[in-house]
DNA sequence: CGGTAATATGTGATCGTTCACATATTGTCA
DNA sequence: TGACAATATGTGAACGATCACATATTACCG
């Protein structure tokens, strides 16, 4: 093995001829260091590639500037790209990120994921997987005193949430369809598991409602190209009439167009869609879709100042954050071209 | 603050009437402790919610059950899924993954991630990001002992380098439209400082000299959907003759497939595409994509076989492995119409 | 020049574990 | 029953840093 032994803060002292409390004052930028013995301390540190270690640092100090992620779904566009912003927020504020992905929502993998964060003495954590099942008081026992911000989950009595709201994103959808003239308004929804899932199904029948309309179908996949195409082709199939699709993500949305092409559905104007995220493909699908944009960088930004605040002020009462999605307009919708249809 | 002090090896000891080692037995599973004092001391464990401190047992242990990863573009489909797999193999062997992404490929911030990783004093460090300006002696000089897989990079002498064939891959995707007839062969590439890229556009070259054919144009985009439209639609306006195109991701296919149906042409009939890297959505593109299809998950499996072994025998000499990608043949190739077309 | 403050440096204890070693207890066989 | 091994438990030091405190040096002002 490599028994060569890491130099340490005393190599370093002994090197520069001063104490290792001067070597520490060194590193952390006290300013009561002597010019000579800086610039001493710091030829030893070049010389020796001294790296302090973190271990024995956070040991003394009782911190470890890490905050913890509670992810699910990582694979997909949406927790991809927050885990990316996350990490790259997280080093701009000099803390190193420590990422658990559970490959499900289970009680038993959520509280083995803190128990792992947990050994590691991270300040904070962010759970950012939908939280349906778990009791609160469950999640009390397993965080103790630990600052938590929760995100795209169900909003926690106490506890901080920042979220995008998917609710109002889902009704945005469903809002630009209805007055475009659409009567016979379709979901294609993710798993309903996610609880962005579930909102979205909420946003969208609260629209129709609201207008009066009844919903033509109220679909769940898998959030994939394959789910989309293979419920698409179900649903077109079956008969069901309707003029008007709205879908939970842009990859099932990119399987729903293939499927009403390969039906010889001409679009928009037979069937407009609209789409959720905005991933930087869906200006270029066929047609271009009509999408609601979601920043999951601004998400990161958020749950991470809030985070922040939460360790700072551990008193501090914690409200919901809320970030509105935005609709983006392309060619995938248009006005109905008869006000009723049925199979091809 | 929450200054509650977290319980300590020694509370559990107390409650459980015996001294810190044997409790410290009980947690690494030491055979030598007495069931009444096992049974006393998780009960003391449960009752404490007790949680041993990583930094305190790396600081003795002399090792932290770390790896760092240095990854570059994780926002892209490729790196991503490689970065969550190599997230899960991690998990498996009881490891934890630390990332850091840089943004750029300078040594400058190489070398800061290095660094950073090593004050964690990581185990391990699995380079992911391509690092073709780099010199090996500078390398050498940050990385020092520590045991290093690299990938995604140009073979490094000396070091252990686990990557998928990226000459290979472009070679069987140029064979293919060569097998179909085709005569005049595009190469849509990805950034040139990425190594992956520079290997396609060698194996897309070296294909089609070896069959006598001058390759019809040579171009060079970001891995997006955008840049592919882009370059592709410049590419039809230029009036270059070409019927079969090679494009270096399935993103930049689908901006290529949206800039060809902008121009009318018939796909596969007017032209044949391969992408790269098989992507979820690939079987549903307009028309489904013929690509190369990439392991990133046995590519993450291997790299980490390959640190194991780097760091379990660090003396033993490391060779290159190589992991072959597929040719998935879908419906976006077929043979020419014509042998022979300008433009539209 | 004495006194007080500001600056510069050093010493011992501490953080929460593991390791090496010492000791106490139990078991087994001649 | 005595001897020796195997099992069970405890003690002090170490890991590499920080903190609180003590001390030495320099600076300034009346």
């Amino acid at each position: 093995m490599q028994k060569a032994k890491l130099t340490t803060i005393n190599d370093v002292a002994a090197r520069a001829g001063v104490s290792y409390q001067t070597v520490s004052r060194v590193i952390n930028q006290h300013p009561s260091v002597s010019k000579q013995a800086l610039e001493r301390v710091q030829e030893a540190i070049q010389a020796l590639k001294y790296q302090p270690s973190n271990a024995a640092r956070h040991l003394a100090k009782q911190q470890s500037a890490m905050i913890g992620v509670i992810s699910y779904g990582t694979l997909h566009y949406g927790p991809a790209q927050t885990l990316a912003s996350l990490e790259r927020e997280a080093h701009e504020l000099s803390y190193t990120l420590s990422n658990v992905n559970v490959t499900d929502l289970s009680f038993a993998q959520i509280s083995a994921a803190i128990q792992t964060l947990r050994r590691q003495r991270v300040d904070g954590l962010i759970i950012f997987a939908p939280l349906i099942d778990i009791e609160h008081t469950d999640l009390e026992s397993i965080c103790a005193d630990l600052p938590v911000v929760f995100t795209a989950t169900e909003p926690q009595p106490k506890r901080a949430v920042t979220a995008i709201d998917q609710f109002t994103g889902a009704r945005l959808g469903a809002q630009h369809l209805l007055q475009l003239g659409h009567q016979h308004i379709a979901l294609l929804n993710g798993p309903l598991d996610w609880y962005d899932a579930l909102l979205r199904q909420q946003g969208w029948l609260s629209a129709l409602q609201r207008a009066g309309i009844t919903p033509a179908a109220d679909l769940e996949s898998d959030w994939t190209a394959a789910g989309g195409y293979q419920q698409i082709s179900a649903l077109l199939e079956s008969g069901t009439p309707f003029t008007g699709l709205l879908v939970a993500n842009d990859q099932m949305a990119l399987g729903a167009l293939r499927a009403l092409h390969q039906h010889n559905y001409k679009l928009p104007e037979d069937v407009s869609i609209v789409g959720f995220d905005d991933i930087p493909e869906s200006a270029f699908l066929e047609p271009p879709l009509t999408t609601i944009h979601q920043d999951f960088a601004a998400l990161a930004h958020q749950s991470l100042l809030q985070l922040k605040a939460c360790m700072e002020h551990p008193n501090l009462k914690q409200h919901l954050r809320v970030l509105i999605p935005e609709l983006i307009i392309r060619s995938s919708t248009t006005t109905p071209k008869q006000p009723f249809r049925g199979k091809k």
